[in-house]
RNA sequence: GCCGGGAUGGCGAAAUUGGCAGACGCAGCGGACUUAAAAUCCGCAGGUCCGAAAGGACUGUGGGGGUUCGAUUCCCCCUCCCGGCACCA
């Protein structure tokens, strides 16, 4: 036992005995390596299942420590479902297409498969060092063809549901590289490689999947997540953006005779708006700047125009740096007018800046007396406010006095409004609704601030399109026996940035599978949240060649039972995950309506008050983690420093103390281990010591702790605060059960046995509450145990209500609210006992000296509070 | 501006249903072991004040108010920090 190796943190190891995390991490890593079957899930089992996933990591190259502790987490969870006697299925893949392979490729003249390929080489390892149970046999690679080919295959069939479709979109144009810019290559507006040039809007041709056909069923489905955290729901909610109201056509006005000869014959303006009832408040209408009836309207005018670019400038300008909603507001009037269909009245055409054309109809009308925004923009150009809703309110004065302007709260009645003068807010909205749709100008209608999914990638490494164009036949897609369309891997990177393909004829040139002439393939490639929106279906059925998945299989696994991963992908990836599972229902892929049972959303990991990076340098490696404290200490730590759910900050001397406390354990059982006695394995003794008895019940206290926890609400920190209790417990219980010297008076103490047989129930159990923590230590410890079956699928503890309950209870004593005296009694001690029993103690008695108990608070094995005067 | 989350010792945190605030750990201090150190083990420890000590008093969970016998916990107002959304018509 005593070898003279250098310990973890580079200092000689003592002659005591020390617990060396390499050695027994080395020595279990190889094991388990061996061992490929190890954490395969079952396929035909009777047992339960669970599918527990935590989010899958991009290759970048290396684990940081929010992966860690992303993993042990889910990895934890894993090996208590295990022990519980679950099927589980617990996968890991790799979401490795993407925009850092390119980068890397032209740093390091290195190709994008090879770099990645060799990154999850590299990351698979640091996994497997950390002891994570991943059924690798179920490895999911997106960047392979193997997988991508089934995203080809789901967008031929969302092109045969129609659910796909092309349409002009804007994107980032460095005019330098001549290639499209991903957003985050944008930096102030300019080339991230070429700072001195701006980046230019082009319009591409791009592929949409019409997700905002499912947006009314993302949004209702959201009430049933109820095992998804509320603010990624709320977040969801506020994505998807519904909003009921009302589109109203404006017609040009045409009455005036200059007007003649220029604008389109008979146009109408769409506005869409949720107040409806405030139209005849209405002063003006207002354009995007970029509407496309401006630039008729404009087309004669270049004074116009100018002015139009102008604000078309100031609002990309805005949305560039993130402020728009802080610009100020500026517009210019058209010289035209529109009429409001209720009144007839015509009211002047403006273009602002302050109205988007992504959302509604791109054009509003303007009420400056119910608008917090049309109040502020009448103000500054004297546009007429014409107040048209009045507060209504139980004083009937009130009612009548002219509220503050802007009025935009929803609890009004209408005046100055025609026929409907004297209507509240709501009725009147649904009246003049219905009114609109009657006489064919507009009908009640609901808008969306989600958008359909612009899939297009103008990149290389990412999942080729699968799609055609034929100079006779138009868009033809891949027909399925043709699938895969595979990336083409001989080309040079470097000089063809961008949508690289274009250069490459042998990929580009092809036959049209309808007529047989030349065509062209699509050289765009997927978004790689494509990927991520179903790779959890593959991990089910992963070699299957001849569809994405078996239904059957899946429909076992599925739902996730627990997702666990970071807030950041609260929107995007969990909301194309929902919906791609909704196509998939639809095409009578799955029966599931929602993808994942149950969201955790864990915190993220900081240090000196701020996020890990580089920039910061105050980034902790996993890996020197590993060498200097072990897999276990540094998984444990990840879960001990802070409840999951918030964030974490990582402090160097705190994993110290954890691999002290895994010494700690290692020391316990190694110290006082017998089982080679023969009462090891033998029943306890009928009657136990106090002492030993109080071992018993804190050992039965602990299992339920972290048992609870693990059913609840995951604050793991305190399960392991628990174990460590019932360490320091026993351990001073067992040191004590040595005879032992008082050092100061060189009395010898006898100390008090404790039997066998409970050392051996408090070793082993505490063994396997550490399992799903720190695998390692605890299966060298269940060796040092003389266990021989696996620690993997080891029975959990149980524990025992009655063993865990208290006998005697100190209850705090209360005098007017404040604490005075304690007295100890029995669990179940009655009111009368324990006042009895508080009345007879010195402190009490002192401190009610002269007074009289007006009033008696027990609450039975809390508290008992004495009121006094 | 709106919607979340948070604020507790020197630090990370705990208190699960309104009932002893600070479990557990880090750092610190004292002691044991050692020639010495490291490692390990034992003990102390919110603050202020009184006391030689044992012990005791007061005070204390961002700030102010409220409900209650009793509030870190519930209600109202305010400050600061973090995250998300943001001219959404």
């Amino acid at each position: 036992m005593q070898e003279e190796t250098t310990a973890p943190g580079g200092n000689p190891r003592s002659n005591d005995e020390r617990y060396d995390p390499q050695r027994v991490e080395t020595k279990w890593f190889a094991r388990w390596q061996n061992d490929l079957e190890l954490y395969a899930a079952e396929a035909d089992s009777a047992k339960k299942k669970y599918y527990v996933l935590e989010m899958l990591p991009y290759p970048s190259g290396a684990l940081h420590m929010g992966h860690v502790r992303n993993y042990a987490i889910g990895d934890a969870l894993a090996r208590y479902m295990w022990m519980n006697g679950y099927n589980v299925l617990h996968p890991m893949g790799w979401d490795s297409f993407g925009l850092p392979a390119e980068n890397a490729a032209i740093q390091n003249n290195t190709p994008p498969r090879q770099w990645t390929l060799s990154n999850i080489a590299k990351m698979k390892a640091q996994m497997n060092r950390l002891g994570f149970a991943y059924d690798w046999s179920r490895e999911v690679t997106t960047c392979l063809p193997d997988y991508y080919r089934w995203n080809q295959w789901f967008f031929l069939k969302f092109c045969e549901k129609g659910l796909a479709y092309r349409k002009k979109s804007k994107v980032n144009w460095c005019p330098k590289c001549a290639t499209v810019l991903a957003n985050e290559q944008v930096v102030d507006g300019c080339c991230w490689r070429h700072e001195d040039t701006r980046v230019e809007q082009r319009e591409l041709e791009q592929w949409f999947l019409r997700i905002t056909k499912y947006a009314d069923e993302l949004l209702r489905d959201l009430d049933k997540l109820d095992g998804w955290p509320e603010k990624v729901r709320t977040m969801q909610r506020n994505w998807i953006g519904r909003s009921e109201g009302t589109l109203i056509d404006f017609k040009l006005d045409y009455s005036q005779p200059q007007h003649h000869g220029f604008g389109p014959a008979g146009a109408t303006i769409k506005v869409f708006t949720t107040r409806v009832d405030t139209i005849y408040g209405a002063t003006s209408v207002q354009l995007a700047p970029e509407h496309p009836i401006v630039a008729d309207l404009a087309a004669n005018n270049p004074e116009l125009r100018a002015k139009v670019d102008q604000l078309i400038a100031e609002q990309r300008k805005a949305k560039e740096v993130g402020d728009i909603g802080e610009i100020e507001k500026h517009g210019v009037p058209t010289g035209r007018y529109a009429i409001n269909p209720f009144n007839g009245e015509k009211i002047p055409v403006w273009v602002a800046n302050y109205i988007l054309m992504d959302y509604g109809t791109g054009a509003i009308m303007s009420v400056p007396a119910h608008d917090d925004r049309d109040h502020e923009f009448a103000k500054k150009y004297k546009l007429e406010i014409r107040l048209v809703v009045l507060p209504v309110s139980t004083d009937q004065e009130e009612t009548m006095t002219e509220p503050p302007l802007p009025f935009v709260a929803h609890d009004g009645m209408l005046i100055n409004s025609g026929p409907y003068s004297g209507m509240e807010c709501a009725d009147a909205i649904k009246t003049m609704s219905a009114f609109a749709e009657q006489n064919g100008f507009g009908k009640a209608t609901v808008t969306y601030r989600l958008k359909d999914w612009g899939i297009s990638r103008q990149r290389y490494w990412g999942t080729p399109i699968p799609m055609l164009y034929c100079e006779k036949d138009g868009i033809v897609p891949v027909p399925e026996k043709d699938l895969p369309v595979i990336l083409p891997e001989a080309i040079d990177i470097a000089h063809a940035l961008g949508s690289p393909f274009g250069g490459l004829p042998e990929f580009v040139n092809t036959t049209c599978p309808k007529c047989g002439g030349p065509a062209r393939r699509e050289t765009d490639t997927m978004d790689t949240f494509v990927d991520s929106s179903w790779y959890f279906y593959r991990y089910t059925d992963a070699h299957n060649n001849r569809a994405p998945f078996d239904s059957k299989t899946a429909q076992y696994w599925f739902p996730i039972d627990q997702y666990i991963g970071g807030v950041e992908h609260a929107i995007l990836h969990l909301i194309y995950s929902r919906f791609w599972t909704k196509f998939m229902r639809d095409l009578g892929l799955v029966t599931n309506d929602e993808p994942i049972a149950r969201l955790f959303t864990q915190g993220m990991v900081i240090k000196d008050g701020a996020k890990m990076s580089k920039s910061l340098g105050n980034v902790v490696s996993p890996d020197e983690m590993i060498a200097r404290y072990g897999a276990d200490a540094a998984r444990l730590y990840s879960l001990f420093a802070a409840p999951p759910d918030r964030d974490l900050d990582w402090q160097d001397s705190g994993i110290e103390g954890i691999q002290r406390f895994l010494g700690r354990v290692y020391r316990f059982v190694e110290t006082h281990a017998r089982p080679q006695d023969p009462n090891w394995r033998g029943p306890l003794p009928g009657q136990l010591s106090v002492s030993n008895r109080n071992l018993q019940r804190k050992l039965h206290q602990t299992i339920k702790r972290v048992t609870d926890d693990f059913r609840g609400r995951w604050h793991f920190n305190t399960c392991i605060s628990a174990i460590m209790e019932l360490l320091n417990d026993a351990n001073r219980r067992a040191l004590g059960s040595e005879d032992v010297q008082n050092p100061s008076t060189g009395e010898v103490v006898k100390g008090e046995t404790i039997p066998p047989a409970l050392m051996a129930e408090v070793q082993r159990s505490m063994v396997l509450l550490l399992a799903p923590f720190a695998p390692y230590l605890a299966h060298e410890l269940w060796e040092m145990l003389g266990e021989k079956g696996s620690l993997l699928k080891a029975p959990w503890p149980k524990y025992d209500a009655a063993l865990a309950k208290e006998e005697e209870l100190e209850i705090p004593v209360q005098i007017n609210g404040k604490l005075r005296g304690r007295v100890v009694v029995p669990a179940d001690a009655t009111e009368e006992f324990v006042v009895e029993r508080a009345l007879a103690d010195e402190k009490i008695q002192s401190a009610i000296a002269g007074k009289q108990i007006v009033k008696k608070i027990f609450v039975p094995g809390k508290l008992l509070n004495l009121v006094v005067k």
